[in-house]
DNA sequence: CTGTTAGCGCATTCAG
DNA sequence: CTGAATGCGCTAACAG
């Protein structure tokens, strides 16, 4: 058993009170008393047990954060922001996953809660509606993180997704291409930022003067990259399709990858851009060009908010906060010559 | 404020006592009373306080992680096998990362320790003798699961990284290599597993009458890289180098990357084996052939055997325990004809 | 400046 | 089967 605050109390010839006092600094304490403390603190390796400082101060500088799965590149680096700007506040962080399971996720809520968490951080890549119904009701603040869409009151970060799209068809445009498709997401398309995407390629495609082209991927399965190729393939010979938005850099690799088996090169035959930049954006080569999501600060700014909130320096923004995204260039994009 | 054991026990008309049995299932409780509880619980929306618990019964069933850096691919996916599993047994994860900061790790521990976190597994790179010094005196588990090295009694897993080396040799001289090389890591290399690989590469050689060529890289620096290319190209020329096992699945495809740079085809002109088997191995082209390090297993059988500690059924493994682990053939090796 | 005291929310004896 | 009482380790009035 390692040693308590009486302990060191009886050891230092003072009160329990000293003793807390010089540990938190919390009110004045003579030299010579913090001397004795200090120093049987020392011989004794005491270590305050923050469970009871939580237990009396309602404390517990834990936030939870739910994640989908960490094996997602996109979830690491998120979660790499939030663990680095809680640790800066003397937070931690109590991490679980769900790995899909809406039935788990109701469970580990739960957990968290009853582990007295300040603050919860949901980083996932699919909705929830029961999910976000509860999370509304929650008495600590919450901040939802997950790259897609929502339209209620919850606290979320996000890029503009429109935007980015108008600037990844711009691009292309401007780099002579004018046989742009949009390969997108259909699976929860109406709960996802990736209407977002697509009516952002809609868009700029129109105000370009340049025929709409969109094949939806139904899913992350097998199946349905090989059904995707398949019409893939046919367009670009049919209508000459010489350039791809993707919307996610995952997608646009492993498109790539199926692309090179078909024999169709990337980016001599066909220009590919992705939509994330994750960490394999830059290995994989071609290296691809893709729009730069700030998922480090996705994760810092969420957790900022809710610790400034915990601390009732702020409140949780009502409003989605949009954070600024910008187009990497790199070799999976090449200027288009007739 | 939520409800408390005593405003549940108010309206259930019993005693804290009462409310405790049942909600722990500890005592035998009247039907009657019982239900009263249970109904009390759930319009009061009742959710034991952990902390309070925790303080009572010394346990927090929470146990602590310090890793690296989350965005390593290698550590997620320990991670992932740590939370599965310490899911399984109730527990939950604190997880701090040091970002290869040796000070900051020292706090991190103290922070655990603080929290009363009943166990500690770490997942780094790098080795630290402080550390591990400092793991030692712990009273409580800890798991120790860099990839590399350790000479100490602290429990670890791992795989037997000189059987991989020579396995990975041996097959490519089955494919008809003879002019192998191994790229190794210099950086730490008393401390490190990589002096296990390295004389799995030497053994293999030498039990195969075959000349040994090893090149090392000094870190993982740009500079260090490109120091390494320069005399790769010059040994793959002057001494026909026609294989490269290379120490890990990072540094390999890094290597090809710079070998395309160069004009040199993999595997068409040299082929190439990693190590870990990380994700980005089967995405990249070619699919680099590999030696499987069981990463999730790393994670779920030292939290278990941790889990196992405290409960008291076990007692830490005093000797690493060692996974299997096997080749992944893949593309980035070809048969060689001369 | 310092010690005494009263809980924080809960599990657990110990008497009934 | 049940309630009253004790204390886990600590912070925060409160009174000196």
């Amino acid at each position: 058993m390692s040693a308590t605050i009486k302990d060191v109390a009886k050891m230092a010839g003072v009160s329990i009170s000293t003793v807390s006092r010089v540990v938190n600094d919390s009110k004045p304490v003579s030299p010579d008393a913090r001397r004795r403390v200090l120093n049987a603190i020392d011989v004794l390796d005491y270590e305050p047990n923050e469970i009871a400082r939580s237990l009396v101060t309602r404390k517990s500088n834990i936030i939870g954060v739910i994640v989908e799965d960490f094996g997602l590149s996109f979830v690491s680096q998120v979660l790499r922001g939030v663990e680095e700007v809680a640790r800066m506040y003397d937070y931690d962080i109590l991490v679980s996953s769900t790995y899909g399971d809406a039935e788990n996720e109701n469970r580990l809520m739960k957990i968290l809660l009853q582990k007295q968490v300040e603050g919860i951080v949901v980083i996932t890549e699919s909705n929830n509606e029961d999910r976000v119904q509860y999370l509304k009701e929650l008495k600590i603040p919450v901040s939802y993180l997950n790259r897609y869409y929502r339209n209620d009151e919850i606290s979320t970060v996000t890029i503009n997704n429109t935007d980015a799209l108008e600037d990844i068809v711009d691009y292309l445009y401007g780099m002579g291409h004018t046989k742009i498709a949009y390969i997108g997401l259909e699976r929860d398309f109406n709960r996802t930022v990736d209407r977002f995407k697509h009516s952002g390629y809609v868009e700029a495609m129109k105000k370009n003067g340049l025929k709409e082209n969109v094949i939806n991927i139904l899913d992350n399965s097998e199946e349905a990259y090989m059904d995707l190729m398949a019409k893939l393939v046919k367009e670009i010979k049919e209508e000459k399709i010489t350039a791809l938005a993707v919307f996610s850099d995952e997608a646009a690799i492993k498109i790539m990858n199926l692309l090179l088996d078909e024999g169709i090169k990337v980016p001599e035959d066909v220009s590919v851009t992705g939509m994330g930049d994750i960490t394999m954006a830059e290995l994989y080569r071609p290296k691809l060009t893709t729009v730069k999501e700030p998922l480090y600060d996705y994760g810092a700014v969420s957790i900022r908010s809710i610790i400034k909130t915990i601390k009732g320096e702020e409140k949780m923004p009502k409003e989605k906060v949009i954070l600024p995204s910008f187009i990497v260039e790199r070799e999976s994009v090449k200027k288009y010559r007739k």
